[in-house]
Parts: C-alpha cells; sequence; structure tokens
DNA sequence: TCCGAGATTCACT
DNA sequence: GTGAATCTCGGAG
C-alpha cells in the first residue's frame, strides 16, 4: 500500500545525484521513477538498488576506465546509464557523483503504480525479437499462477523493469532533470526499512555489501 | 518449489 | 574468441 499521491512529489534536482553513490543507493528506495513515452506515463517505486563505484570495484563497468560502452557512465550524475547485456537485455543505471569518477546505481526492481497496463503489453506482447526466450505465451499464465504473481513478475528485476518501461539503446545518456524520464522526490526510508546484501549476478567484488532493497516489498527481486 | 540450461548480441581483450 | 550487473521454461523432487 503506498500512501504517497505521485502528483504532489517534486523531480530531484541534480544537486541530488551529485553524491555519494552509497548514499544515493540507499536514499532512492521509496522514490518514484517516471517514464513519459508516446503521450503515456509510466511510474514505479523503486524498491532495489545496487551502488557501482568505478575504479574502486571491479564489479564496475567503469573499472578498467572509459569505453565506448560505459562511456555515459562518466558524465556528471543524474544521467541514465542504459547497457544491454546477455544479448538480449537492457538494464538501467542512475550515474552518480562529479563528471569522471565513473560511479551509477543500477536499478534492480520497481513497484508499478501508474501505468500498469502498458507495463503488461511493453513485457509481454513484444515477443517479436527474441521469440525463442519467449517460447510460449506468457500473458496468457497457467490458471495456478495467482493474478498477485503476474502483477509482481511486471518489474521485479533490472531487465524486467526496462522492458516494462520501454528503456533501451535510445534512452541511453538521457539527462534525468528532464522531462523524459526522472526521478520524484519521495521522504527518505528509516534504516529499520532498509535491507542489505551483496550484490546479485557478479563474479568480481561480491564481497561488498552494496545492494540495498526495501524489507517485505513483493517486488524485491529476490 | 527449486535448479539447470539455453537464449542471443556485441564490446572488449 | 569470450563472457556478460538476466530471464524463462521444463523437469525433478
Amino acid at each position: 500500500v503506498t500512501l504517497i499521491r505521485t502528483e504532489n512529489l517534486k523531480k530531484l534536482p541534480r544537486s541530488f545525484y551529485l553524491r555519494p553513490t552509497i548514499v544515493i543507493a540507499r536514499e532512492l528506495l521509496g522514490k518514484h521513477l517516471v517514464r513519459t513515452v508516446k503521450g503515456a506515463t509510466l511510474v514505479g517505486r523503486i524498491v532495489e538498488t545496487e551502488a557501482y563505484r568505478g575504479k574502486l570495484d571491479p564489479a564496475s563497468h567503469a573499472y578498467r576506465g572509459r569505453t565506448l560502452r560505459n562511456e555515459v557512465m562518466f558524465k556528471e550524475g543524474g544521467h541514465l546509464y542504459v547497457y544491454f547485456t546477455y544479448g538480449m537485455h537492457f538494464c538501467s543505471n542512475v550515474v552518480t557523483g562529479t563528471e569522471g569518477i565513473g560511479e551509477a546505481v543500477l536499478i534492480r526492481a520497481l513497484e508499478p503504480l501508474e501505468g500498469i497496463e502498458l507495463m503488461a503489453r511493453n513485457r509481454f506482447e513484444d515477443r517479436a525479437r527474441h521469440p525463442s526466450n519467449h517460447k510460449s505465451t506468457n500473458h496468457h499464465l497457467p490458471a495456478h499462477q495467482s493474478p498477485t504473481s503476474q502483477l509482481t513478475n511486471l518489474t521485479n528485476g533490472p531487465a524486467k523493469l526496462c522492458q516494462a518501461l520501454g528503456m533501451e539503446r535510445k534512452e541511453n545518456g538521457v539527462d534525468l532533470t528532464g522531462n523524459e524520464i526522472y526521478i520524484l522526490n519521495a521522504p527518505t526510508l528509516p534504516a529499520s526499512q532498509i535491507g542489505t546484501s551483496e550484490r546479485i549476478g557478479i563474479t568480481k567484488g561480491k564481497e561488498k555489501k552494496w545492494r540495498f532493497y526495501i524489507k517485505g516489498n513483493a517486488w524485491v527481486s529476490r
């Protein structure tokens, strides 16, 4: 149950993003990610994040310095870094800190708030590109799967939420202080509501506990 | 419910 | 040539 009303919230200013990456990763929890596309507005509450810390962090795409792929990570904080991986998925990050440091926060999960029907269409009706990874018609889930699990499956992972919000190559580098994709402020959560763990899916830098999530939220990826 | 494998592209070494 | 900040399905238990 979300008591926060999106229409009363203000867009995060540039200054929010020009701070330490770990602080931002924690404070992004509970804030509202807004995506406007073709006159529609899609909104999700951020419920899971991971920090990636440039040259300090062997798990970071920026660890070995600037390349064609990661150049957006080195922009000033408050840009969107969208990368392509595993041959078929996109993931979105919020670039953090001053220009040139190469740090970012991966958005790992959202709780859908607005535009849920369009999110569902984006997730399950756009199967033309990767038919083999969508073997069955999973927008018609088996009867034994509950409606909650369908809703949860919309945005409970970094690639899922990108598909739901239509964030791909074109969105790489978008300025989050603009009007296409942005984040609305919301109260910072108390530490008691935030869980911490090792980051998911990496092979190097595993020992760092730089994953953050809202305890008990159904959209947290695991 | 859990676990393993396959999918498929592309920047980097 | 390699392997990746993932997801999905199917088969086993």
